[in-house]
DNA sequence: ATGACCGCTGGAAGCGGA
């Protein structure tokens, strides 16, 4: 089973390159910026796949996608936080794996109430990973977690010490979260060098290939020995009209 | 780095993103 995960910045701009190439068996998306009718359920459907997702007005959104199957939707956000109305979580089983699309609140500006509200949604992903675990489950948490984990998955900067996607604070809630049993699959399989999944559009980030890894495939560890491959299709990057996250997918032999 | 990008809304700049 191949699982993608791609946050692809406006799934209606961006239809033309989703599925052509990689083919996966499922994907994770987020940043849909679509409403819940926008939804291209029908192009999709064309291509040989189901979905199921969570759209919003403007921002966030989050789906899930299988090839000739249809997801089965266990959840449409994340528990804890019943004011909390943004899509930024879904779940789905697909052939028997839990398969998550998580869209962690970026938390810029640091300090202040988005990073504090960064930091509370963590704990409700850290509570939630926590009964996923306990189900004993095999469970794929797969998503823009918006945290750079450690300092080899960053370029070199001295720029970005306030930014939220790096501070210790939110290392320390991925550490958590990977301490409850998760294999960080990405890294598992590459442990050393970079493994850049987003270029900032600035500066051109992409031309000089200063980029940072915040997107993430969390295993199960009755998957973890499953894992036989993965990598960042960093070609979709370059291509015009481009998302500024790289698609990333992983392997599993079930 | 006082940062030049992109997509959103609304119909101009301002916000959010990371």
């Amino acid at each position: 089973m191949k699982v993608a995960t791609f946050n692809i910045n406006n799934i209606n701009k961006r239809l033309d390159n989703l599925l052509a190439k990689t083919e996966p068996d499922v994907v994770s998306l987020q940043e849909l910026k679509a409403d819940h009718e926008a939804f291209p359920v029908c192009a999709l459907r064309s291509l040989g796949y189901e979905a199921v997702w969570q759209g919003e007005r403007s921002w966030n959104g989050v789906a899930i996608l299988a090839r000739n199957h249809v997801p089965v939707l266990t959840c449409t956000s994340l528990p804890g936080n019943p004011e909390d109305h943004q899509a930024r979580y879904i779940e789905a089983a697909v052939q028997g794996v839990l398969i998550t699309s998580i869209y962690l609140p970026n938390g810029n500006p640091q300090p202040g109430p988005r990073f504090n509200h960064k930091l509370a949604w963590f704990e409700r992903l850290i509570a939630h990973a926590a009964e996923l675990m306990a189900s004993g489950a095999p469970v794929v948490l797969a998503g823009d977690y918006n945290v750079v984990p450690t300092p080899q998955d960053i370029y070199p900067t001295r720029s970005l010490d306030n930014n939220a996607l790096i501070q210790p604070e939110s290392r320390q809630a991925f550490a958590r979260l990977l301490a409850q049993g998760w294999t960080d699959a990405m890294r598992k399989l590459h442990p050393d060098g970079p493994l850049w999944t987003f270029w900032d559009y600035k500066f051109e980030r992409w031309q000089k290939d200063k980029g940072m890894r915040l997107d993430h495939f969390l295993l199960s560890p009755n998957l973890s020995d499953r894992l036989v491959d993965g990598g960042v299709d960093r070609w979709v990057r370059g291509q015009e009209n481009a998302s500024d996250h790289a698609p990333t997918w992983i392997m599993l032999d079930l």
